[in-house]
DNA sequence: ATAGGGTTAG
């Protein structure tokens, strides 16, 4: 008796003592949790229970300690009085896994199972549902699939409990098959069986199965619970169903789980969803107790539908309530809404806050900030960020490539997704539809088939967005059959996939097609959208189809309802430009219904250049200049304009502001691929093995259309000799090209080249020439249309 | 004496 008052003494005391260390929140939904090596000190005296007590009575004290260390979630604790204990009694493991599991010890929970199961302990129908949740949080199938055998082997596989856990497991790993096999296979199921079915469909995302599965209940005469209904509502969520949210709504009010905090909480979230930000708000304001996840869920369902001033005044109100405070997954809710506000600081200062709560390493919300800071174009912090995550899961790599590609880092986006797939993560649809812009971008056709190939595959092409991608990828790279032809076997285009192969035809300077194209799409009953338009338009003026072009403008407002955007009015405005009535032109801008940006200028400064008018395209340029828009080219072209009417000077001071602003030229290049490989020039390049006889070969292009290479122009003075002789056009990257693809690719086929800059005019006109002379259709696509040459003639009509 | 299904997240 007094060894008794002894025990109760020190379990009072030790709980006491250790209350800071345990953990006193529920006990259940842990992130995963690793046990630290041994830092229970000896302080405990357990020796004394020993002395004159049975075994059996001493099992029996030991064993109720540790369900008390369990229920407090002091596993430390429990691990060390269980070391002591006599481990022939199933129960006493059984307590002892289900702590580890309901503290989020999941692997822990697996090993002592196993090592249950090598002591010749039999497991019994309480450890396999524990064990089985374990391997689900863990998201093991293999672990889990192990276990299932296990409970098959010893015919435990009908007990309700455990089917019900196996079940949720599948659930949890995504292996919707082997939970509905389970389920079918169940002689008797009760409500948490259907509710797991039901929640199983919820969890892997497919709301209708998940709905269906509630009608099937009701029609073998189950009814409902409020899990039943977190999963509805969890449906409803995933299909945007906002009728039938309404109807559950109606439901919950009727029922006794009404003021439910969780069932409210997910009411909002059902809401916020559905994209009704009122009614959620209407709900968040009479609940009766809100817990953190509430005001995640409201915080959440502000970002989500755009309001991000309403999240940011949502986390200020929850902090002035002072009963809960943010958690991460606040943080992860608040974040999106610093990009749509463009909000560095507030960014940065969630950032730190997260680092001070110590909530960092967090895989999620690291997710989070590299996603953030990429759209807030800060590169250089979502890179830091996701350099520094000690766990990358393909969502990571996916936000990080998206953010290279968003940024226009084409190039080092392509070169993470290798570091990816070197990583051995196997890419998804998401992966996918980041990256193709950038294979577009790049418009390499080698590496655009191989990316091809690999959704083919991986039979991604069921998607849309990705096969719409992959069309516009094949346009840029320079192959608009294969554009087409993958635009015909889509059976269910959508008004992107027209605007798509619209364009297509659009930056190959086939305006004729793109107008073709446009009704064909309204033949099929495709509403046109204001993208549309923008193909529309932008193949009229790059084709000089000045008339239709006008046309469609109007087209657009009057019989669509559609407003022009900023690259609407450049279309027409490229358009004005072609024709030369500058002032026109100047006049159109004046009169648009939205202020002119660096897009509009440059296609004024590109009808300057074009007629020859240095004071408008001075007045263009300055403007682009004082935008903070990347404008490299627009320096360029001004200093080239100065260079043709000899004012030195105004190059030197070009020069001068570029280097001011760190800005180098960019090189330019033109790539050629021949037997899928990409063979590069550079202006007066002489690197290449077969460089004398492209030499050569120029040498007598140039004499067939009049050029001579080692003559220079007389109309200069000789200093200006010298330096028009530095870049002079004869040995420009593109003739190079042109060169050698003629001495390269089989007769009769196009040649294609790929140039980084916009062609010179100089070279436009020696390659139409080449065309003409040589019989061979070249096609040239430059930094932003393809130039199609073929006898004596260019598909831009000269103006681009 | 120990069982199963639940709300917010990139």
């Amino acid at each position: 008796m007094a060894m008794l008052s002894a025990l109760t003494f020190f379990s009072n005391y030790t709980i006491q003592q250790n209350i800071s260390l345990v953990n006193t929140k529920a006990t259940k939904n842990h992130e995963p949790r690793t046990l630290p090596k041994s830092s229970r000190t000896d302080k405990y005296n357990r020796q004394s229970i020993d002395v004159n007590v049975s075994d059996a009575r001493k099992n029996h004290l030991l064993t109720e300690s540790l369900i008390s260390y369990v229920n407090y979630g002091d596993m430390d604790n429990a691990l060390y009085l269980f070391e002591g204990m006599s481990k022939s009694d199933t129960f006493v493991w059984n307590v002892l896994i289900r702590g580890l599991t309901d503290n989020g010890f999941f692997r822990e929970a697996v090993d002592l199972y196993y090592r249950m199961c090598f002591s010749g302990v039999r497991a019994d129908k309480f450890t396999f549902p524990f064990v089985i949740k374990a391997c689900g949080e863990l998201c093991d199938l293999r672990e889990g699939e192990k276990v299932h055998a296990k409970v098959y082997k010893v015919g435990l596989d009908f007990d309700v409990y455990i089917c019900n856990a196996l079940i949720c497991m599948y659930a949890k790993v995504g292996d919707i098959e082997c939970a509905e096999r389970v389920f079918s296979k169940m002689q008797r199921r009760d409500l948490v069986s259907w509710n797991s079915m039901i929640s199983a469909y919820a969890i892997i995302g497919d709301g209708w199965s998940s709905l269906l599965c509630i009608k099937k209940m009701q029609s073998v005469g189950i009814g409902h619970d409020k899990f039943t209904v977190l999963s509805s509502l969890k449906a409803c969520s995933l299909l945007c169903s906002l009728i039938i949210g309404k109807e559950i709504h109606g439901q919950v009010i009727k029922s006794t789980f009404r003021s439910d905090v969780v069932v409210q909480t997910s009411l909002i979230d059902m809401y916020g969803k559905c994209g009704q930000v009122q009614y959620a708000q209407n709900l968040f304001n009479w609940i009766p107790q809100m817990s953190v996840i509430t005001w995640n869920a409201m915080i959440g369902c502000y970002a989500l539908n755009l309001h991000p001033l309403e999240s940011f005044t949502c986390i200020r109100n929850m902090q002035a309530s002072g009963l809960v405070h943010p958690d991460k997954i606040t943080l992860i809710n608040l974040l999106p809404s610093c990009a749509q506000v463009g909000a560095l600081i507030p960014a940065k200062s969630i950032h730190g806050f997260a680092v001070r709560r110590e909530f960092l390493p967090h895989l999620v919300l690291e997710t989070t900030l590299v996603d953030m800071y990429g759209k807030l174009q800060e590169l250089r912090l979502a890179k830091q960020v996701f350099d520094q995550m000690n766990m990358k899961n393909l969502i990571s790599w996916n936000a990080i490539i998206a953010a290279y590609v968003q940024n226009g880092q084409s190039r080092q986006a392509l070169k993470l997704f290798s570091d990816l797939i070197n990583n051995h993560c196997v890419p998804d649809a998401s992966t996918i539809s980041s990256i193709l812009p950038a294979y577009s971008d790049i418009a390499s056709l080698r590496e655009g088939k191989q990316i091809h190939g690999y959704n083919i595959k991986k039979e991604f092409s069921a998607n849309n967005f990705i096969t719409n991608s992959i069309i516009y990828m094949y346009a840029r790279c320079g192959d608009l059959l294969i554009a087409q032809q993958i635009f015909d076997r889509m059976y269910n285009k959508d008004v992107i996939s027209w605007n798509t192969i619209i364009m297509a035809y659009g930056i190959h300077g086939f305006g004729k097609e793109s107008l073709k194209l446009f009704c064909r799409m309204r033949e099929n009953d495709i509403e046109p959208n204001a993208s549309t338009f923008i193909s529309v338009l932008s193949s009229c003026s790059i084709a000089g189809l000045d008339e239709e072009g006008w046309k469609y403008f109007h087209l657009m407002k009057w019989e669509y309802g559609i407003d022009p955007q900023i690259e609407h009015y450049g279309s027409m405005l490229d358009l004005l430009g072609r024709k030369g009535d500058l002032e026109k032109a100047k006049k159109f801008i004046d009169e648009m219904s939205l202020p002119p940006t660096a897009r509009i200028w440059g296609s004024l400064l590109s009808a300057s250049r074009q007629h020859g008018n240095i004071e408008l395209a001075e007045v263009a340029a300055n403007h682009i200049l004082s935008s903070a828009h990347d404008n490299t080219g627009c320096y360029i072209l001004l200093s080239n304009m100065y260079a043709k009417a000899g004012r030195w000077e105004d190059v030197e001071r070009i020069k001068g502001l570029m280097s001011e602003k760190g800005l180098a030229k960019t090189t330019g290049c033109s790539d050629i691929e021949i037997n899928y490989k990409t063979i590069r020039f550079v202006n007066h390049d002489r690197s290449h093995l077969k460089t004398d006889k492209i030499y050569d070969v120029l040498a007598i292009l140039l004499r067939w259309i009049g050029e001579e290479l080692f003559v220079g122009l007389s109309k200069f003075n000789p200093v200006d000799l010298v330096r028009t002789r530095l870049n002079s056009p004869k040995c420009h990257s593109i003739r190079l090209a042109i060169s050698y693809g003629l001495i390269s690719v089989s007769v009769g086929k196009p040649i294609v080249i790929k140039k980084n800059v916009r062609i010179c005019s100089d070279c436009h006109d020696a390659a139409k020439k080449i065309s003409d002379i040589t019989n061979r259709e070249i096609v040239v696509g430059d930094s932003k249309i393809y130039h199609h040459f073929k006898d004596g003639k260019c598909s831009c009509k000269d103006y681009w």
